[in-house]
DNA sequence: GCGAAAATCATCCTTTAGTATGACAGGAAA
DNA sequence: TTTCCTGTCATACTAAAGGATGATTTTCGC
């Protein structure tokens, strides 16, 4: 719970510290400057490195979003009037798979699908359970508007979805 | 509304309020110390203007590149053309099948299958009874060695068995 | 933060695929 | 003539695939 607290307020207490520790040096600058009364250029030069310092922390707090945010995805469309064979070999066609409207995943289990292994062999190999692949499979045949894994795996091999 | 602008804002505001405590500090050492030089504190209003712009300066100059590491993705979109059975670029590997021990209707078969039909479908294609096609299949998995009617194909395209 | 999409898992049920085995006819080869 | 292969068909069974639907959690863009 209070660690809950910490992280919620993380930045004010922090800042917080930060300016406590901030007037002690200043406090004691003064009390040095008192002392020697001459080291003008030692306050001046913390002043800056002080000044540095928050500006760069002020700065990553700022200019420093979280890295979610940070990954953006750049969709480039272009239309490009091809013939069949002027797809490279091993090229895949994410064209395609974007106009079927296939996910990540769902390409996924078709790969390995047009590889020959069964739902249950995909389940493992991914690590989900054979439910979660039917599941994958039914969107797939549904998007790709075929009845049977047969089908799908010929069209998609036809379209060049895989290889 | 007003505590979600203080929330976004917050570190300038503090930042803003920590810049005005300090001046009021260097304010009162100057009264302290007697310094009647009215230069001292623009001066030291300016280092900390300076050193601060540099210390942002700083951090973004050595911050910026991991966090600009934006994913792009580009997808080109394509238009394709292809009809199956125009394909003629490679011939059948007889070979193989022969290899395979594979016979005339065997192979007859498997091509249906690679085109992603069913067993009912193929019956009615070659007008023979669904059961034959089961024994057709029975025994083409166990000439080609596998499992499934997916890897037969998979098997079969491979090997340039069947297009 | 909220909502949509994606990914996960489940249950119940039907359909299709695949296995095992046996049978029968016709053609080719020993 | 007998043997072997191919092709055909059948029954009975098990395994896998597929359909429909609902639910939960994650992810991600706005």
């Amino acid at each position: 719970m209070t660690s809950r607290i910490f992280i919620k307020y993380r930045s004010a207490i922090l800042y917080g510290i930060s300016l406590a520790a901030l007037l002690f040096l200043l406090k004691w600058l003064e009390f040095k400057f008192l002392i020697t009364n001459h080291a003008f250029e030692v306050y001046i030069g913390f002043i800056a490195i002080i000044f540095t310092s928050l500006g760069i922390w002020l700065a990553m707090k700022l200019f420093k979003p979280p890295i979610k945010t940070t990954v953006k995805t750049v969709i480039v469309e272009k239309k490009v009037y091809m013939e069949r064979h002027e797809i490279a070999y091993g090229e895949k066609n994410n064209a395609e798979a974007k106009r079927l409207g296939l996910s990540q995943r769902e390409l996924e289990v078709l790969e390995l699908m047009s590889a020959g292994l069964s739902n249950q062999e995909i389940a493992d190999k991914l690590f989900v359970s054979l439910n979660t692949i039917k599941t994958h499979s039914a969107k797939i045949f549904e998007k790709m508007d075929v009845k049977r894994r047969t089908q799908a795996v010929e069209m998609a091999k036809r379209l060049h979805i895989i290889w």
